[in-house]
DNA sequence: TAAACACTGAACCATATGGTTCAGTGTTTG
DNA sequence: CAAACACTGAACCATATGGTTCAGTGTTTA
């Protein structure tokens, strides 16, 4: 519930923050893949498709098993838990500051014209 | 619904990817506050935490007002709703593939030995 | 066993991040 | 009006990202 520092709350949202590696996530979803095929499906060199394959196995939202020469791909056991009570969490500020936004503006011209006013 | 590419997911997501910004948001649930104030309360220079507002500003989590010297920073309208839903829709998959994990190999093994058989 | 295949690693590149310092600009305030 | 204040912008730095190519290594397969 405390979360103090978590690198791994970083990891997972830095290895979100990317069209791809959300596509990637949203493929795995529909069965394992080789790296190979990720990167046809991508359109990208073996290379650059096992650079996102290791940033999100870093992330834990990844697992990857080597057998022979084909290095399967399949969806992580860590999941997206902690994300979604991080998000779900702070979604209700947003909720409740909602009519701050344009009021931000008005209270301080409120405040700035009662000192002028004293 | 359809998500084609969603930058602001990328921007979002990003944003979030980073301990100092994800204290912002908790802190400026709290209320707002300006720039000064912020840098203080996350022992940072101003121009390092004017960076991270901009950061925040540019993915639609923050909005900011410039009254006389003083920048007002506060939650943003945008919310958490399109990252609540891509996270809550993605979780499934990883529920639903929970105990393939394990299986990768053992299926992908029961496949060679199966064509070594033939 | 030679060729094709799937991956891996190193090196490179352009750009972004997360931070700093320093030198402004514009606003209070004494 | 001068000093203090809050921010802003430019410049710099180290490191990370997202991609590439090229040259391997190890595995199948014909």
């Amino acid at each position: 519930m405390v979360q103090c520092l978590d690198p791994p709350l970083d990891l997972a949202f830095a290895a979100l923050a990317d069209a791809t590696r959300r596509g990637i996530i949203d493929r795995l979803g529909r069965g394992h893949a080789s790296i190979t095929s990720l990167a046809d499906t991508f359109q990208m060199t073996l290379t650059g498709m096992k650079k996102h394959i290791q940033v999100l196995e870093r992330a834990g939202l990844v697992v990857t098993q080597k057998v022979g020469r084909v290095r399967t791909c399949g969806l992580g056991k860590r999941g997206l838990e902690a994300e979604a009570e991080w998000i779900e969490t702070h979604r209700k500020l947003f909720e409740a500051r909602f009519e701050a936004l344009d009021d931000i503006i008005s209270e301080i011209e409120q405040e700035r014209s009662n000192d002028s006013a004293s």
